[in-house]
RNA sequence: GCGCCCGUAGCUCAACUGGAUAGAGCAACUGCCUUCUAAGCAGUAGGUUUCAGGUUCGAGUCCUGACGGGCGUACCA
């Protein structure tokens, strides 16, 4: 509709001969009653044309060559709106067209043939995944079907390192609980990690192996197992959340194949990369930045920035349009560098986006608390779905954009019970279903459904409600911002809930009842896109 | 100090990227279950959108400054 309200617009303005067309913007006003679709090009225009906004909206109207099927009535409004009022034919075709497309209504097509790429969760496995992980992998996740719904093939990736510093401290932990449980003399490494899961591991390595790794004091064996072990719980935490990866990039492949030295080589020829008192640098002055940066360490070993541009230069060669990346708050500081990198060496950065989101405040006993995996104060993801389940965690972190702090009251969400918002929706669709299963017994039909006999406002409303479906899936694709379909299915129960009580479809006559099943299936059908696309449940009974 | 993000109802947050009368959920108050699920509905109350300027037809949204909070600002990741 918003195409087809363009492209009369952009007709009838051809009488004004602009040089430049300004960008014709239709959106839904606020108030019903201001119509169902509404453009403000008159208001842009005023200073070119040097009119006043009505005028220019009622010369625009004149040279307006619309389909009565579509639009029944065209008036102007305020300082100079022009409104849309949309016929009942279209309504009701459309409703139809969402039947008819069923479970890929809301699909479009608008990056149909993109290979994308989402990276998120990226914790190293230095512990189980806590909520403070949650928001990360459900976000990226989220993003990831957003963008499989708007035609991209996409692929999940989990980015890792199981070599650095805090890996090696890890296995030194599990070493140290290994030989204090065979009772032997240890010491635990300084910064450690004090988690029971730690003593765990180390119990299980005394049931396999008994004390044979107490002979050495190697504790690379410790590390690996140590790895193995909380990989297999991070995957079944993610598991349980409904996150699959496509694909596991561990960060020592970049130094296997040799893509590291070309990175430094290359930034060497360039000149953007120099030695100096025993470490290379990166010249990021010269992309605006008060002080170089350092990519090898006088120890020979790279800080991190080193390797996250060989791994975006490394994604870019297999080939995707689009790597997106999910990243805390606090490593908005990083990513510019990785971006100059990536563009010194001839990439094209604009295929990187981006997403950061702000940092969950853990509120617990009333208080905000701090979560420290190495310390062993956090409360996991597993716990957090033992007692409020998957679809609730989901929920929780979607809610709200990605942009402001979000506020996780653990007890909140412990209780949330029958007050979360999530239930809002499962229950909407939980009474169509029901409703669905009882007409099913009380009626048969055997005509083509009438569709035009649903006039009552409520109908009205809550069809054009779900006309908005796949317009939200695309702002909130674009923007990478999930929330914003919350909100729209939100909007949808809503619609539907003024619907359930003005309009009856048992015991109402035939014909109705008929079209009013569709308008109810049409509405689960919407709902029930919409979950999936947030990886949470429909119902069928609550 | 410098950089990024944020500041909206008592609390947690929206507001379709500059539009018309700033909206929801909790919490409070008043009603509504012999009719398709009351995990619901209808209503009341709650606001100088932190403050001060500016830009324009029009600002919660953009620009400047102040105040308050978060995160960065390492040869840590």
């Amino acid at each position: 509709m918003n195409d087809y309200l363009q492209k009369i617009i952009s007709k009838s303005l051809q009488q004004f001969e602009l040089d430049a067309l300004p960008e014709i913007q239709t959106e839904a006003p606020k108030i019903a009653s201001h119509g169902d679709a509404s453009t403000n090009i008159a208001m842009m225009l005023a200073k070119p044309l040097k009119n006043n906004p009505r005028a220019i909206a009622q010369l625009i109207i004149d040279g307006l060559n619309y389909d009565e099927k579509k639009i029944s009535a065209v008036e102007i409004a305020g300082p100079g709106f022009i409104n849309f009022r949309f016929a009942e034919d279209y309504l009701f075709d459309e409703l139809a067209g969402i039947l008819k497309s069923g479970e890929s209504y809301g699909k479009t097509d608008s990056l149909s043939g993109n290979k994308v790429l989402v990276e998120f969760v990226s914790a190293n496995p230095t512990g189980p995944l806590t909520v403070g992980h949650g928001r990360n992998a459900v976000l990226g996740d989220t993003v990831a079907r957003l963008l499989e719904w708007t035609g991209a093939d996409v692929t999940r990736e989990y980015y890792f390192n199981d070599a650095g510093r805090q890996m090696r401290v890890l296995g030194q932990s599990v070493q140290a609980r290994y030989l204090e449980q065979l009772g032997k003399d240890s010491e635990f490494p300084e910064g450690g990690y004090e988690g029971e899961y730690i003593k765990n591991i180390a119990a299980d390595l005394i049931r396999e192996k008994g004390d044979a790794l107490a002979k050495s004091d190697d504790w690379v064996p410790f590390k690996e197992k140590a790895e193995e072990a909380i990989f297999a719980d991070i995957s079944h935490t993610l598991e349980r959340m409904k996150i699959n990866m496509d694909s596991y990039f561990n960060e020592h492949s970049l130094y296997e194949d040799g893509s590291i030295e070309q990175t430094i080589s290359k930034l060497r020829k360039l000149d953007l990369a120099y030695d100096a008192d025993g470490a290379t640098w990166f010249r990021t002055t010269q992309f605006g930045k008060e002080k170089d940066t350092v990519l090898i360490k006088s120890t020979g070993e790279p800080t991190y920035r080193l390797p996250d541009i060989a791994y975006h230069a490394n994604k870019l060669d297999r080939g995707f349009d689009l790597c997106i990346d999910i990243f805390g708050a606090d490593h908005i500081a990083t990513y510019p560098d990785v971006l100059s990198g990536i563009e010194s060496l001839g990439y094209d950065k604009s295929k990187i986006d981006v997403v950061v989101y702000q940092f969950v405040t853990i509120v617990k006993d009333g208080q905000p608390f701090k979560m420290s995996t190495r310390k062993a104060n956090f409360v996991t993801l597993d716990e957090l779905m033992d007692e409020v389940g998957s679809d609730v965690t989901r929920f929780f972190f979607l809610m709200r954009s990605p942009n402001t702090h979000l506020e996780f009251d653990i007890a909140q969400a412990k209780e949330a019970g029958e007050k979360n918002p999530v239930f809002y929706l499962q229950y909407a669709h939980a009474r169509i279903s029901s409703i669905l299963r009882k007409t099913e017994e009380a009626y048969s039909f055997k005509k083509e459904p009438k569709l035009q006999l649903l006039e009552h406002s409520a109908e009205k409303s809550l069809i054009k409600t779900l006309l908005r479906f796949p317009e939200f899936i695309q702002s909130a694709a674009e923007s990478r911002e999930p929330h914003r379909l919350i909100n729209y299915l939100n909007d949808v129960a809503s619609a539907f809930t003024t619907f359930y009580h003005d309009c009856r479809i048992i015991g109402v006559e035939n014909d109705l009842a008929q079209a009013r099943i569709q308008l109810a299936k049409a509405t689960a059908r919407v709902l029930k896109n919409g979950l999936t696309i947030l990886g949470i449940s429909a119902p069928e009974k609550m």
